[in-house]
DNA sequence: ATCATTATTGTAATGATTACAATATAGGTT
DNA sequence: AACCTATATTGTAATCATTACAATAATGAT
């Protein structure tokens, strides 16, 4: 998915220094685009990390996130999620299983009424409901 | 703009006990629509009521909420907030000066690919900007 | 008035995130 | 290569919103 080298390669395009627990991260991230959270990134890489410190996770998605390397999102409120995926996305979650899914739209395609003179620069779609799983589990079940 | 009686018929009406407590949340919700937080609501009723706990705000929030008396949002992630405005509509949080606003949109129309199989229970609309006010004043410095 | 149900209160606990200071590392300069 | 400064990492303590829980109070039906 995304080895060491082009890890480096993206942080340094980017202008962010390298730096081993950085690369991992990045690694992580890019492969596990399931939106995860700082804490299951940190339980994840302290296995191999055992010096991990929870901070340089915060420390390291907040400048991600400053850099433009990712963009961070907070659905319920109970947890900030990351994710690598830069294109233009929604964001559906299941409240049975809890599981994000991406999905594709034409964000300038809304049409608004009352924000005549406001300055959009981000446009965030979050719908939520049940997954095909889990809809089909009850349906099962229901029987 | 809601007096107590017209609380306490709205909350009897969706099968709510009506205590002084949750009429004066209720009340303060539909006299600040501004979407203020918890916090917001135990500080201005305190004053009222000394005794009120903030355990009591919570609850009575959180049973609004599940009798849809009210709905709430997290934006940000720091702070839950909840808005009285039943019908469906958008929020702009402008990041300069932490305001949400309401604006109106056609949420139906938005089409999207990937939700196939998928139950859609709920449409949230969240834009970030600049309002026009912080617009302005920014303008206005800069020169 | 009695009694069971429900609401309120206060305090303690939780859990994610941040603040901060000490230590370690990286990368440029001599 | 050794040196030095800027930056990154670490560990611990603090913060802040929210929840858990148990005691007390109020409500509404009988
Ligand atoms: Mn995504
Ligand atoms: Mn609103
Ligand atoms: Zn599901
Ligand atoms: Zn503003």
């Amino acid at each position: 998915m995304m080895n060491s080298d082009q890890a480096a390669t993206l942080l340094k395009q980017k202008g962010v220094r390298p730096s081993y627990q950085r690369l991992r991260v990045l690694q992580y991230l890019h492969e596990h685009i399931g939106h995860p959270t700082a804490e299951e990134i940190f339980t994840a890489l302290s296995v191999d990390i055992p010096t991990l410190s929870r901070t340089t996770i915060y420390n390291t998605l907040h400048t991600f996130v400053s850099y433009g390397l990712v963009n961070c999102l907070t659905l319920d409120g109970v947890e900030t999620r990351y994710d690598v995926v830069l294109q233009k996305h929604g964001h559906f979650k299941c409240h049975r299983c809890g599981t994000i899914f991406n999905f594709m739209m034409d964000v300038d395609r809304i049409e608004t009424s009352g924000l005549e003179g406001f300055v959009i620069e981000n446009k965030n779609i979050i719908f939520t409901g049940i997954c095909p799983d889990c809809s089909f589990k009850k349906t099962k079940k229901g029987e």
